[in-house]
DNA sequence: GCGACAG
DNA sequence: ATCTTGTCGC
């Protein structure tokens, strides 16, 4: 039960501090060790960007966090120079940019809960309740949902269209701060939360089109399917960009099919020759012929209806919450 | 230097 | 995702 929540996340960012805290001086580790700290290093961008906006330099010694190929990397706090600077002082030697003997200086030995692999199985165990069979019977609704950030404020929408006229039928925003970071293959820790309210506005027999892949994602298991079995509807995932697989040969129709380990996970959709395809998914509730034959019908553009004027809608409060 | 990981 | 002006093209 506790273990399939999406609520009661770990601070993600508190941890990363905490983890760094413990580099001694006369160290250094990488980003990409305290990612393995955290549970995975897909999170190695995630720990520059923590670093970068560290606000405890006494307690968080950011400047210990350097390259894994021993080059000095970035400091927001005035820059390699800086770094520099800072971690001759504690005995680190440095030619150039890079550091010397880095193996002998490198901390790895972090003692911690790794809060992302505890995510991960969270994510293996709500895939079990994964179906790619009909959920919704007769579908009169599709609604596409996106979400806006300004900083880590978000501002989400959901906007509705009637299946068989394609028209517009109703839209709705929210906001919230998004407490979680966005990590590669997590994103549906950031993003569920934020989006929670619109969702109890989804009629039934409505299709959720969501931005970001279904089952086209490492574990099969991507952000729009994890919507779909946390909330219990039917739901596609549209992409702009590959996370994972391989792209086959484009048929006449401007489709090609999206591999991942020898199987069939989804669907480059191309609208034009030459154009950037958007990757089409079944998340939950539907097979993946239906997902694809849902978004065509919705396809006027490069990007399907629902998502791109739930996009709009959500670009259209972050400015207007901004302005004010 | 290239490739690189949704939003 | 966000930071950003004008500009090329269907």
């Amino acid at each position: 039960m506790r273990l399939e929540s999406v609520e009661d996340l770990p601070d993600l960012w508190k941890e990363t501090y905490d983890l760094v805290a413990q580099v001694p001086e006369g160290k250094v580790t990488t980003y990409g060790e305290v990612a393995k700290a955290l549970g995975d290093v897909v999170a190695s961008r995630f720990v520059g960007l923590a670093m970068s906006r560290n606000d405890d330099i006494v307690r968080v010694p950011c400047r210990r966090v350097v390259q894994s190929d021993g080059m000095i990397g970035g400091y927001t706090g005035g820059g390699p120079e800086k770094k520099i600077t800072l971690l001759r002082h504690e005995g680190i030697r440095i030619r150039g940019t890079r550091i010397l003997d880095f193996d002998k200086v490198l901390f790895t030995d972090f003692i911690s809960n790794r809060p992302l692999r505890d995510l991960k199985a969270r994510q293996l165990a709500l895939r079990k309740r994964l179906s790619l069979g009909m959920l919704a019977t007769d579908i009169r609704q599709v609604a596409g949902i996106d979400v806006a950030y300004e900083d880590d404020h978000a501002f989400a929408s959901l906007v509705l269209f009637d299946y068989s006229s394609g028209e517009e039928v109703g839209r709705f925003t929210s906001e919230g701060d998004a407490k979680f970071p966005y990590v590669p293959t997590y994103l549906a820790f950031r993003e569920i939360p934020v989006i929670r309210s619109l969702m109890r506005r989804v009629p039934g027999g409505t299709i959720v089109m969501f931005d970001g892949n279904g089952i086209l994602h490492p574990e099969g298991f991507g952000v729009t399917s994890q919507i779909g079995v946390v909330f219990g509807v039917p739901t596609i995932g549209v992409a702009k960009k590959l996370l994972c697989g391989e792209v086959g040969k484009v048929s006449s129709d401007g489709v090609a099919n999206v591999r991942l380990k020898g199987k069939t996970v989804g669907h480059a959709v191309f609208r034009g020759l030459g154009a950037k395809p958007v990757y089409v998914s079944a998340g939950h509730g539907l097979s993946p012929s239906q997902a694809l034959e849902v978004t065509l019908k919705f396809a006027k553009r490069r990007v399907p209806e629902p998502t791109r004027v739930a996009h709009l809608a959500a670009e259209d409060a972050r400015r207007r919450a901004k302005s004010k």
